[in-house]
DNA sequence: ACAATAAGTTACCAAATGGTTACCTTTAAT
DNA sequence: ATTAAAGGTAACCATTTGGTAACTTATTGT
């Protein structure tokens, strides 16, 4: 007679893919770990988001202690920068080997071009077109 | 001048997620690697989820390739049994490096019992109550 | 005085995800 | 003839997530 159950809001792996699995949150970790780090320029880089949601991915990101946001002291316009904390940063290792591991067995759904970019230089996060 | 722009359909991250990241996933994965492996009795061990959901998720997980479906040619009732697939099974690795990330990293989320029971014996997917 | 700029916010809408309850199918056991 | 058991479906609803378009605020340059 077991009386073992499972829930899913203790699960350790359902805390981390909460962490990661917003629609943007991949790429803007991806784009601030590259220096691509103020508002408007990520916007730039992935104008299909909206302003919202962007603003709502990056609060999120910094409420799970990933990016630290600092209004830089100028008067205005105003200038807003964000950083990789610690934690933000330890993923990236993670987040190599996740690659790999899709490399290896999602080939199929992965686009030729980027199985040849990551070949080359492993890893590649995420498709730029 | 850049004209570089990112596509969430296309980050390998975000396909990655997607495979996980359905609310009951992880756990059923857990579960049939510890051959828990039939409808019913993964039920019986999460009773929380409908039948209905339990039904979708399972499809999910076949359709991306990470466990198997087996219907037992036995005459009524009708017994169904899930396998992972080699895919499926190779995930256990990396999943195991995620959530000692996770025990390291998001401590101040995780229940102090889980914790203590990670470190006796390292990877302890999920949470038993 | 007026427009431009950075970094948002507001109100509203649509799709995706998860949940509830009742019902179905096939055969074996009573 | 009826019930039980395994493994589901069907119809419907609620919540969450992401999206659109217009507006805001503070200051600087013209």
């Amino acid at each position: 007679m077991h009386t073992v159950c499972f829930n899913a809001d203790l699960c350790v792996m359902t805390k981390f893919s909460a962490l990661i699995s917003g629609k943007w949150k991949p790429i803007l970790l991806y784009l601030v770990q590259h220096g691509i780090n103020r508002f408007n320029l990520m916007h730039g880089y992935m104008p299909t988001i909206s302003k919202k949601v962007l603003t709502e991915q990056l609060r999120e990101l910094e409420a799970d202690g990933l990016l630290r946001r600092e209004e830089l002291k100028v008067k205005a316009p105003k200038v807003v920068v964000y950083h990789l904390t610690e934690k933000g940063a330890s993923l990236r290792k993670l987040i190599d080997e996740i690659i790999s591991w899709c490399m290896e067995h999602m080939k199929d759904e992965i686009p030729q071009d980027l199985l040849a970019i990551f070949r080359q230089s492993p890893p590649a996060f995420v498709h730029a077109q």
